[in-house]
DNA sequence: CTGAAAGCGCTTACAG
DNA sequence: CTGAAAGCGCTTACAG
């Protein structure tokens, strides 16, 4: 469809319903004080030449303020991995700098359920007109999520989501698939009769559910589309100290002498790379999570061979531009929003590194 | 640097020099007309106050119309790689479509130097205020680059780019790098003593830029980080005939029995699985370019390991924001933006067919 | 060389 | 319930 004429304005509108266009501007915005058959009458020519109002003319002149707030954790000194999200949040702060958009970023300690609560009445007491959020811990986050949808406040997840919650978003990795992805790249790099060592290192694996769907998307993959026949061997370490890496490690080793591959499922997979450098070992090939500065340090030193990258700067940004478009557009689209899963090597890795939006 | 106060506007300016911002406004567009000592004095106002104008008010009023112009080859059948480009191309539009920016999509015959030359004239015949094509024929477009400069109309180059040309920024990959990319993922998955065959499928491999340069860098990785001792042998297929492939192949393959790898350095992967297929050898591992429709086909039969992604796309997306960016905003970024080298395997290939800027 | 004024398409009180 | 008017921060003739 080719439109020959220009965009439709409200004074377009106002003169073909024979109205002003206050009148006009009341229906589109639902501030009522309008007849009923006067409002039929605009809604249908809105309808009929496919109004849009022009969102430049909205915001110079609109007092509206939308204020945004993000709840994540706070990053660490060997978890780079949350320095990314603040990076990307304020890439797309730099985009909506003339929408009268705020940002407020609080953060939680990603130990502490606790401090998380704390945050969250943080949150609330803010009054924001939309939250991004890493729902961490499950019941927690349950929780928040229901109080949001209370009070009307749209939510974007990100990292990962929790199953029978109201969100707006979700905008992340397809954390099945992603274990799934590991699992062909390990098939490949393995000696068919090898065996395959997964580890997980974190506190109460039950809780974290991220993990446990990496480790079955891994595993599945062997079930149902691998070739390796090695021995599927797990270690759950439960502190991430060097000595309880180093006894849990020693240990597994000894048990299982065929072992040939290692798949981290979380992002410390250069704990156990410094346990091998250590220790002098270099015969396993090993896969992990996550671009932080150590891990590429391992990847590029040949202990890991590929390392996956979920896109964290890419999860923000795009959840802060969503947040605003849902509330000053009212665009909504898809609810799931997979990111690609990267698969990065030595030679790739330097263009993932740099953030591209800017 | 926390600012206290509100955006500084024309008006503030105007007042802090003593003059209207109708003055204002001639030394921030260079109207001239302006005497030289008030110029100072505003120029001065204007660094300091670190002046930027509300681009919402610019636009809203502005008359002035910004068109750019596309030359990018035409999509075939078998070539879906060149359909990607008008969806980013159109994802961008959308996002400035209430800028007065108007695109013009040229096409021309990616066999043809004559066809090429053709369509530059059309495009200058259209005065455009920014272009955006792929150097596909080094002489000719080393000559259309020229042209422009002479006109003063910025140029983004995507797909590839040429040296010692004037242009105002490149997007898309490191060429000698993906290269180097593909030698990794063989060497990884080819036995250290298995040989390796490089083929080539194009009329003039020496016109060919970009072909040659990523069989330099999967050469080079070889040469300088890889373990594989096994030969490394060259096919140039001269046209992309079953027939030829056919011949060519059952040549080199009865030559060179102790074949492992097939590295294809163009985008016609599917051409050499279709060989395979046919002939029911399934005993080499393959990597290509390119996510086309039968490439992925191939991949998810196993017949293709990975395929690397260069993003055509988002390429295309990001040459037209680049292009209105300086034109409309008078930013620049960097000259060369080299897009992430995508890994892709059967695994996770269908979270990179959809394209996810919208 | 400089200023005053109109107007882009909206939103927001205010008057009736 | 409805309309007329002011004004967001710019650009663009026009008058002097």
């Amino acid at each position: 469809v080719k439109y020959s004429g220009k965009k439709i304005r409200l004074k377009d509108i106002a003169s073909l319903a024979g109205v002003s266009i206050g009148t006009v501007d009341r229906v589109i915005h639902n501030r009522g004080e309008v007849a009923e058959k006067t409002k039929i009458k605009i809604q249908n020519i809105l309808q009929e030449t496919n109004y849009s109002p022009n969102i430049m003319a909205r915001v110079l002149k609109s007092k509206k303020r939308f204020q945004l707030v993000s709840l994540l954790p706070e990053p660490t000194e060997t978890n780079s991995y949350w320095q990314k999200h603040p990076q990307g949040m304020m890439s797309a702060m730099e985009e909506l700098e003339l929408f009268h958009v705020t940002l407020t970023r609080i953060t939680f300690n990603i130990q502490s359920e606790k401090d998380f609560l704390k945050k969250t009445e943080e949150v609330l007491l803010l009054n924001p007109d939309g939250v991004i959020f890493a729902p961490i811990f499950k019941s927690e986050s349950v929780g928040f999520c229901s109080i949001l949808e209370n009070k009307g406040i749209p939510v974007v997840l990100i990292d990962g989501y929790i199953e029978n919650t109201h969100f707006l978003a979700y905008i992340g990795e397809d954390v099945f698939r992603s274990g799934r992805v590991a699992g062909q790249l390990t098939d490949m790099i393995t000696p068919e009769s090898k065996d395959i060592l997964t580890v997980n290192i974190t506190r109460n694996i039950k809780n974290v559910h991220h993990l446990n769907k990496r480790l079955a998307g891994f595993l599945d993959y062997f079930e149902n589309s691998g070739r390796n026949t090695g021995k599927k061997i797990n270690v759950n370490i439960p502190d991430p100290s060097t000595e309880t890496v180093k006894t849990e490690m020693d240990n597994i080793i000894e048990l299982y002498p065929n072992i040939g591959s290692l798949f981290i499922s979380g992002s410390k997979l250069y704990l156990i790379a410094q346990y091998l450098e250590e220790r002098g070992i270099r015969s396993f090939k090993m896969i992990g999570y996550d671009l932080l500065d150590l891990n590429v340090k391992y990847l590029k030193l040949g202990f890991a061979s590929f390392l996956i990258g979920q896109r964290p700067e890419e999860q923000a940004y795009k959840g802060i531009k969503k947040l605003f478009e849902y509330l000053s557009l009212n665009k909504m689209t898809d609810k799931m929003e997979y990111l690609p899963i990267d698969i990065v090597n030595s030679e790739n890795v330097d263009f993932f590194i740099k953030f591209p939006y800017k």
